[in-house]
DNA sequence: CCGCGATAGATCGTATATCATTTGAGATAT
DNA sequence: ATATCTCAAATGATATACGATCTATCGCGG
């Protein structure tokens, strides 16, 4: 009844602390005190840290031990980079067998977007954007891609925790854009178009943060001179 | 003098082997024999063989062990329209910082590659291939998506071997396109257009090998008959 | 003759034990 | 005071052993 190996279970432990901000980049994974957590032996908890090794959540030295993949500086813009480039490269992919079915449906959830934007819930607000793709995802005729997608979705989880905040005002954007693609996709724009707009969507939210950024920096500067 | 962990030992053995086609698709990966071996025990291969499944060169099952992955009709589609993406992303991202020594190299080895079209040899012709663009993406500024490259030129390591064959005419293209491509390099063309031309290169060769099935299937199908 | 259940062999999954490596604290010498 | 050396504790890496699970074969009953 159990149909999950031990391995598994401690992925997904594992898997879960480091997406909740539980585990911050940096921390140590030391073998034998999650195995003792999980009451198994060190040798499943060892597999799953490889795995995610794999897929870089972690880092790992020889003879030194795993700990949560740190983040420069750039590496934010490098995975939202990348993530702009396979995100759009699925949004373009679906654009010729989009059903109105999934049209209106993503619809709707971009209009619970719009109504969030009153009483503003980060939270909220990006699982409703996830949801928003996901559902134009489902038809995407290249499962390789998805997969890039949703290895990159969860590199993000990694990131927004730490450093990277909120940047106001580019919610209000975020759903305008969801719009915008959509009326493409409804009107059966060339797969091209309907590509390079949702890598803009994802694009301009890179910029905004790092705009963002930018400035804040600016204003640590000159306060503190 | 090591330096390296037996886990590491079983990964790049088990790795060369699908990669040279010594291990088909389809091959069980059964833990004792490799590990015999390499005089090693099952502990280290089982890492390896997990490391090679998050990779997506193997899969997996419970209690039933590791197989080199199957590849049905679509996958090689897949898989290179995926490549034909992140290629052409890598590619576009290159455009404003390449050098012209980068430039000069890749014009040399596209030459090399058109003196091969004579007397021609597919092995030679594929690693020039890899040469020609390894020079370009040398100054890739996103280390995620040369990732993702990479990734794709292994998997199509897997797939070359069994069952997609030569096209006739095709490396000549290429040598074309290769040329287009550095043409549109050189003379700093925008980046959209330089990346829509590196994925247009891949596809290209996608649409060949499909075509080519589609008629060998018809000659099949007509001397059936 | 075919289908189904029992059984044995193969193989995987994990625990335990041991060896190897790293790291840091303390001692010692300059 | 600082640098370096030594050594012990912490931790990772691997081997071995055993139990669990699957798969294929064989025999039995229909």
């Amino acid at each position: 009844m159990t149909a999950l190996s031990k391995s598994e279970q401690a992925y997904r432990l594992i898997r879960e602390r480091i997406d909740s901000g539980r585990y911050v980049p940096g921390y140590r994974l030391v073998l034998a005190p999650i195995a003792a957590e999980l009451d198994m032996s060190v040798v499943p908890v060892r597999e799953a840290i490889r795995r995610l090794e794999a897929e870089g959540l972690v880092t790992f030295e020889l003879n030194v031990g795993a700990q949560v993949a740190l983040i420069e500086e750039t590496e934010y813009q490098h995975t939202m980079q990348t993530l702009a480039i396979v995100e759009g490269a699925a949004t373009g992919l679906i654009a010729d067998g989009v059903t109105e079915d999934q049209l209106t449906r993503a619809r709707a959830i971009n209009e619970r977007m719009r109504d969030t934007l009153e009483h503003f819930d980060p939270q909220r607000f990006t699982e409703l954007n996830l949801e928003f793709h996901s559902v134009l995802f489902e038809t995407c005729p290249n499962p390789h891609i998805l997969d890039l997608v949703h290895r990159g979705w969860n590199r993000m989880k990694v990131l927004r925790e730490s450093s990277f905040s909120f940047v106001p005002g580019r919610a209000r954007e975020s759903v305008e854009e969801h719009d915008r693609i959509l009326r493409l996709l409804g009107e059966r724009a060339p797969a091209i178009e309907v590509e390079l707009a949702a890598r803009e969507h994802r694009l301009a939210t890179l910029h905004a943060v790092l705009e963002q950024q930018h400035q804040a920096k600016h204003r640590a500067e000159s306060s503190a001179a």
